[in-house]
DNA sequence: CTCCTGGCTGTAACCGGTTTCTAAAAAGCT
DNA sequence: AGCTTTTTAGAAACCGGTTACAGCCAGGAG
């Protein structure tokens, strides 16, 4: 069994002190060209790599940034949403040599006992919170810690907390108004859960188009679901079991609009010519659907790439009270589930 | 500004040692119950959490997994196959307070310096590298550094280490069989990486059914790709460019078969009627696809539990030299992109 | 030649926990 | 009551790094 190096042995290996040995590894100066270059032929020697716990615990820094995810419970379209944003966030951060944790669980209490861990723990130097929801219980372990915190969603409650978010609402306003001027009058409006950030924003969208255009806002046409697959499929048939149907459908993610889409075409209504579809999110498949999927586009890795920049400032040292937020335009796709105009 | 609490101030004011903070936090004999009772009140009070860093370095456990997973550079194929297995194995993971740290980065270097951090570091207790090719390099770290590492995907070439994989030979073998049974001739084989163990076992399966079934192998109809929807459909339009026409395509995953889809439809070929095309992996959408995919479905959520399993198996002290594996069955699902026979 | 300055290096304290070892106190036994 | 055994609790060492501080030595100025 190897027993693992430490700066304590490199340092008897190289004939001085740990203290030398620690400075040659972090560049610091006060150490002879000569000296350094004997350190640091052991440390290449050997491969040492400090312990990174350690070095931690002394630092106060972990160079780990914790992501968290609402529990991933089937819910397939936040998964792409998380996967792309995933990818931009370590973009950034894996540049500067920052780790990602994650914290996710399929139970309510389980995913807040690691949360709190993570905050309290001192696991992670910072923190990205998706999917906020009014008066997040995750996002408040990590304020209360003091851990600098960006939430992706506008983070109602927490006045200090820096931020990205889509245009929610104005996706949500353009994509009804398009659905208003192709002559659409009844617009089914299947919404995610009703405190999810998100929703409330695309309910407002919605509403304001409908105003702008001069229409009442029909109070049954609006259902909430959880942006599954599921929801959107048993909304629509509850709906068309009711003797209704509707001109329009847009739903507030695409997985429910493929939901909505199956729904339709198994009652015979043709999508794209009888009745138009619009869909949220844009996920990578959304061309790929039959018909091509109509969809409000995010550009979520962006999204992900401006969280990790907002992270690295605050851990650079950015105190200013300022609060850094960040929203970013969404923009209707049209393909084929909506008629043409 | 907070400052945090620490062991040492618990046990300040609760009028004790640290050592017996430490033993009531952790549940250890030799508190009295009023010493444990009173100590309890004041940790209870200040909601106190200890230093999970400052624990890993005294315990030398962090009670953190690294998941390795390669560069994600538009590999949706793998995002989704990443998801599901995360899921899965956060779930086992979880339970037992365990956290998931992540390896993945876009560029190859950046991604061998992650991986030697993590490996080396000591960041993590164990480690699950997905998607292993030929002589892996992240393996080889894991293994150098002495974690225990769970490989998904036949190691090949590291003849000690656990795994779990999918009856990728198998699966294969099945697809294409069906394929001749329903009396094609030239099937295209859209492969993925000629390094990834998995695509080396989809080719046996591939040429075994057609060796079974005595017809020969054309290796001009065997091509390699990245599993990416572009390769599929790029592999396509070469194909069909040559003047030649198949008359199915075995794709070595969903993503590929989608994209040899497209281009099969662009040339104005009907699959499931002219052409049958399967995928792999049966991607949650595959069955909302035009037309639905028949596929090769693994259980990738499975998978991932049992990964986490036997991780679990090896941090709890199964010191056992016995390798421990896993393969399990894949299975043909039969949808609309074949014709039917 | 002495003194001062500045560069190099080592010692020791610290980060916040766990654990071993030992002393004191309490309990049990005759 | 006196002695042994057991229980309880604290002191101190340790995990593997970083860093403030102090000492040493060489070179330059006076």
């Amino acid at each position: 069994m190897k027993s693992k190096l430490t700066i304590q042995e490199i340092a008897r290996l190289a004939g001085v002190s740990k203290a030398t040995v620690s400075r040659v590894l972090n560049g610091r100066p006060g150490v002879s060209p000569a000296t350094r270059r004997k350190v640091e032929e052991v440390i290449s020697r050997y491969s040492y790599t400090p312990n990174l716990v350690a070095r931690g615990l002394s630092l106060k820094k972990t160079g780990s940034i914790g992501l968290v995810v609402a529990h991933t419970a089937e819910r397939l379209s936040s998964h792409l949403f998380f996967i792309e944003f995933l990818r931009g966030i370590n973009e950034v951060l894996d540049e500067r040599g920052f780790r990602l944790v994650l914290a996710t669980a399929e139970s309510e209490d389980r995913y807040e006992t690691s949360c709190r861990a993570m905050a309290q723990g001192g696991v992670v130097d910072g923190a990205v919170v998706l999917g906020v929801r009014r008066n997040d219980k995750r996002l408040r372990y990590f304020v209360k810690a003091g851990i600098p915190t960006v939430a992706v969603g506008r983070p109602l409650g927490f006045p200090g907390i820096d931020y990205v978010d889509a245009d929610n609402e104005g996706g949500a306003r353009v994509a009804t108004e398009y659905l208003l001027r192709l002559g659409h009058e009844q617009i089914l409006f299947l919404n995610g859960p009703r405190d999810h950030n998100a929703s409330l924003a695309r309910e407002k969208g919605y509403r304001r188009a409908l105003k702008a255009l001069g229409h009442k806002v029909d109070e049954g046409l609006i259902v909430y679901g959880d942006f599954s697959f599921e929801s959107g499929y048993e909304a629509v048939r509850r709906f068309l079991a009711k003797g209704r149907k509707p001109s329009a459908v847009f739903a507030a993610s695409d997985l429910a609009a493929i939901g909505a889409i199956t729904a339709l075409k198994e009652a015979g209504i043709r999508v794209g010519t009888d009745v138009s579809v619009i869909g949220f999110d844009d996920i990578p498949y959304a061309h790929f659907f039959d018909p091509p999927l109509t969809t409000v586009h995010q550009p979520i890795h962006e999204m992900g790439k401006e969280a990790g920049r907002m992270l690295l400032l605050r851990l650079e040292g950015d105190t200013s009270a300022e609060r850094l937020s960040k929203i970013f335009p969404t923009q209707l796709v049209v393909r084929e589930s909506t008629i043409r105009g």
